[in-house]
DNA sequence: AACGACACCGCAATCGTTTGCGGAAGTTGC
DNA sequence: GCAACTTCCGCAAACGATTGCGGTGTCGTT
């Protein structure tokens, strides 16, 4: 049915007026006569009106809603991102319509066109591990759809961006490993066409380098899961290989090893130290606890949001693109001391 | 600027042909010539044209999209309620908006007002443990929008519903501890003006009865977060009350409560078994592992996107409700074996 | 009496798209 | 040669709201 809702014309009709006196004594425009004004206000009441936010968008040519692409909400980082966003966008009176895009480039491709459909007034964005290909990213600048990149943005596609300093935080966490006696230690690594998967490996080589030891290539293996570190720490187990501290990509896969290790009877942290990245909800309780970088993701959120705003505010469109780099804390906890 | 976008008429002043044609041939209406379509479709095409979501949704009356209320998506049973929601929402070709109300009423009211102006075509709802007045969600129904409400629903408002069997579910998991031979199992209770909360505990009750076992009220606590639960151990502790297993409302509060325990140099599950609710993805990895409940969060969410999405597109509306309710699954793990 | 000032309100266009209806050509049949 | 069809396309209204402009009616002033 779908019939119910009460439009401005509805209230025109009862008082006898015209939609566009009903429209004005709404907002309190000068024009009206007090006694308007009360009947249009009491009758918009007493029927619950709700303007057609539909009708505005399309009359005002912005919907005042802003569209997030984010890789999976499941994580504890970008739900956290989410409600940063959330939180400053609702401040300002804009929705937000979330898109997932499970990682799955195709599905990245299908959010941005919907949200270009839905002519949202600006994208945030993190690409998913997929991606390879940003022609339908493009497509949005090319529309002159503000838009703003977070955590994991695009090389070579200047806009602005909020990130963490991946490089730094991965050098203080092996320089943390590196302080507390670790010879040998071992990187498990994200995906290198990401950004922060490389910047998090360079950090690690650099606080290799600096503290005099050997990068070992063979202990820089690529897995970024709870399965793949499994079977990366067996691997490792089965040739034998020395080493003595795990610094893994993210949580997760930090805790996949733990496991793996605890389960051949080996100590953590008095025969391998772990750390992990992206601190969650859940670093605090493993056993031991792990120690892990805080990634601050609501922070993440809150300020890419304010970027956006700014953006889509701006008259002057042409104002430089601005990259916020966010400090990320090194947390230390059980599994490293 | 924002100036972009191509509209129909853009095409339409290009060809020399009216926006009617223009909208024919991009649907390839048969009263539109090979020739003209072909014209069109690569216009469109080069100009990358999409067609504005906007304009339709006030055209058609339906937006194709659906309202989603949640509580808090950072907790795993949520957001993977959201995957299930976007999942079929998605193949269906609708959009999601999500509105979170982050357990507090006056948000939830104002995320009920911004999807009716939205003119969102339905609404998935889950209330906030603050919500005890329904009134903005009576107002939804008032206005002909459907709903479906999931996990948490809302007494005395008939809608279609889909939940899952806490009281079974609380029986079962109270029943294994009394089975493993535990004699004064503790509750650690969630708000009793949520269903939910009153459900479980009801399990719990009915359990303990049928094994002949005395409730203690001193053991049965409001408690339903990992500071709450923290607090409700260290009184029992304090007060030397006698139990030897502890049911928690939600993971967390069980994770409170283990680390706590343990703390104390009390062994789990030796001393005291834990079982929490709502596994999540962390269940598997506290030492030892939790014991707890599977909610199927993303079933939950997929099979209410479908009643939702039946419920729009039925010409009779009068259909009776339904309500579909879930079996939880009991996993058992290392925490009350 | 005539004119200006003011208060109050309605007309109509607009945003982008769809769609019923009608109309101008071209084709066919007899 | 003309009626009857087809084929193909445009006009205009509609969805709900906003807004520039103009119109009506009432006063007061000279």
């Amino acid at each position: 049915m779908k019939s119910g809702l009460v439009t401005i014309k509805d209230l025109a009709r009862e008082l006898k007026i015209s939609a566009s006196t009903v429209s004005r004594a709404l907002k309190n425009h000068p024009d009206i006569s007090e006694a308007t004004k009360k009947a249009v206000h009491e009758l918009a009441e007493k029927l619950n009106y709700q303007p057609n936010a539909v009708a505005l968008s399309l009359k005002q040519r912005r919907s005042n809603t802003i569209g997030v692409i984010i890789p999976e909400i499941v994580h504890y980082f970008f739900s956290s991102v989410i409600s940063g966003i959330e939180d400053v966008a609702y401040d300002a009176g804009y929705n937000v319509i979330i898109c997932q895009s499970n990682e799955r480039y195709e599905r990245e491709v299908a959010n941005s066109k919907t949200l270009l459909a839905s002519r949202v007034d600006g994208v945030l964005v993190s690409i998913s591990k997929e991606t390879e290909d940003f022609s339908h990213l493009f497509n949005l600048r090319n529309n002159n759809v503000p838009m703003v990149f977070y955590d994991r943005i695009v090389p070579g596609l200047e806009a602005d961006q909020v990130i963490i300093d991946d490089f730094d935080a991965a050098y203080r966490v092996t320089k943390h490993l590196v302080d507390s006696g670790r010879k040998r230690i071992a990187h498990f690594a994200g995906p290198q066409k990401l950004l922060i998967g490389k910047h998090r490996k360079d950090g690690y080589i650099k606080a290799i380098r600096e503290a005099g030891l050997e990068v070992d290539e063979k202990l820089i293996i690529e897995a970024d899961s709870f399965e793949k570190a499994r079977l990366a720490v067996m691997r490792l187990l089965n040739e034998k290989r020395d080493f003595d501290a795990i610094f893994a990509v993210n949580d997760l896969t930090a805790i996949g090893a733990m496991q793996t290790v605890q389960k051949r009877g080996i100590k953590i942290p008095d025969e391998i130290a772990i750390v992990g990245f992206s601190d969650g909800r859940f670093s605090g309780i493993t056993d031991p606890t792990l120690t892990s970088v805080d990634q601050h993701g609501y922070e993440m959120g809150s300020i890419a949001t304010q970027m956006l705003l700014k953006r889509i505010s701006a008259e002057d469109d042409t104002y430089p693109f601005e990259t916020r780099v966010l400090n990320a804390d090194l947390i230390v906890r059980g599994s490293s001391i």
